[in-house]
DNA sequence: TATGCTGTTATATATAACTATAACACTAAT
DNA sequence: ATTAGTGTTATAGTTATATATAACAGCATA
């Protein structure tokens, strides 16, 4: 219900980020509406404007549509073009600064895959809806 | 000279980041003094406060202690308190979503390596002074 | 004592991020 | 035509980040 923000990126960054993991997982395929802007804003407790925000965002990288007074929906070709990008960006930019760390802190691979196993375990009922933009 | 700043972080942040690093790298050691407030202001081109509320959180982490018309200095243990601290926070709060994003892109092993191996190459006469504060 | 380093405090200003509240515009269905 | 759902725009206020400028306080040394 009430998911958490990440103090390291600004709220609407991280809707973004979200909306873009469901298109990579497959969770939201092209032609699909995404959760409205003020469903989201209630659900997640929220400014409207910063959903839409986020949403803009992924307007203006190509992957979104906005239809007035329809909703937004996903692209044509969204998730190709994201496999390209967010690929390029995460070995570029993200990548680098996160092996640096690993080295830096001395980490094994074995103490990577036990902590990514155990990063989360969702309770019994909470079956992930499409119409809800998911936690990571 | 005039490294740039990530815009995913607060300068500030950023720049306590880098003194982990050192710390962690064993360039700064215990007892060493940070490179003055004043001076790393000048270096960056950043305001020195921003600097100095940098510093300050490495003071709030014990990590560092401040001489009033001395400079600020490596506390003992530093390195060690960092150790555990960073491993810590690296692996519940900041690996899982990385990893998650790794196996979202479908990326392997081979193509992080790669990308990990060319990430800086340094120019032959940038060789690190201890009176700088080092990119990652 | 005077100079030149340190860290620190005080004001004031600008911008980004987020919020609250209200209103507007368009679409689909009753 | 009305209603209820979409996205969108407008105003205004708060907080965090970063800036510029000035001044204060402590230490070392010439």
């Amino acid at each position: 219900m009430d998911r958490e923000w990440n103090d390291s990126q600004p709220i609407y960054r991280q809707l973004r980020d979200r909306v873009v993991a469901m298109i990579l997982d497959g969770v939201l395929k092209e032609g699909d509406p995404l959760p409205s802007v003020r469903n989201v804003a209630a659900e997640y407790r929220v400014n409207h404007l910063t959903v839409l925000k986020g949403y803009q965002q992924l307007v203006d990288e190509q992957l979104v549509e906005s239809k007035r007074g329809r909703g937004m929906f996903i692209n044509a070709g969204a998730r190709n073009l994201l496999l390209r990008g967010e690929r390029k960006k995460f070995l570029a930019e993200e990548w680098p600064r996160v092996y640096a760390t690993i080295q830096r802190l001395g980490l094994k691979a074995e103490e990577l895959l036990d902590a990514a196993a155990t990063r989360r375990r969702s309770p019994p009922d909470a079956a992930p809806t499409k119409t809800e933009v998911q936690e990571r």
